[in-house]
DNA sequence: CAGAATCCGTCTGGATACTG
DNA sequence: CAGTATCCAGACGGATTCTG
């Protein structure tokens, strides 16, 4: 395969920094969620297995903060909060998607090389 | 914009679990230095801002357990070590380098938002 | 229901020193 | 040169409790 040209150092860094914030446990996880459609606190509680309270508002807040997602807050009695995509986010969720899926179906191809490094290591 | 089809909570999973390597503060670094030809541990360090000789070991590591990178030793003095990509890790290459790519390119706007929601937090 | 606040153990990762 | 080994502060994140 032919090398491709080297990056830039400064994209490097840029891309980095936004990576940065996706590259944590759980923020691809609620996009993709998100990526099918607004949500409430709670589906997305419920739909992300195993993610605490805390981390749920911590990531939702993050990806507020950075433009991905908006949060929608109504009045009512119980309260009820819907997070949604923006097109920056759905814009986002592309590359996500493609790389989300690249390491879904190379699963299998991964953990075979990991049990053949860790056989190989064991000596 | 039209809602996706749900993920699978299956292929989510599996994504996840190979996305929390490539997830980590490194590792999208090195995969970009490498995908530019093959490179010896200092090198790598050298290009790499900031990486600590721990942080670089144990990341090339992983990168090697997972089936990404290799690892070539030259018994010769002064040792001499050169990592370069796996035809595996060229494949990983393209993904990430798309979400790179997008994630460099939208830096700004990122950056932008997250001031306009700091203001608007101050109060 | 959707959080905010607090406590607290775990792990990450940097600094430093040593080795073949 | 290319690591390994050790120490350690600080961040991360889970559990729990409290609130409008």
């Amino acid at each position: 395969m032919e090398p491709m040209a080297a990056p830039s150092p400064g994209k490097c860094h840029k891309a980095n920094e936004v990576i940065a914030l996706i590259g944590d446990k759980w923020t691809v996880h609620i996009v993709m969620q998100l990526a099918t459609g607004k949500k409430r606190f709670s589906e997305i509680e419920r739909s992300v297995d195993g993610i605490s309270r805390k981390m749920l508002t911590t990531t939702l807040r993050g990806l507020e903060r950075d433009g991905y997602v908006t949060r929608e807050v109504f009045p009512t009695i119980p309260p009820r909060v819907e997070y949604e995509l923006t097109n920056f986010g759905r814009e986002l969720s592309c590359p996500l998607r493609a790389l989300g899926d690249w390491a879904a179906a190379n699963h299998d191809r991964v953990l075979a090389a990991r049990r053949a490094y860790d056989n190989r290591v064991e000596d």
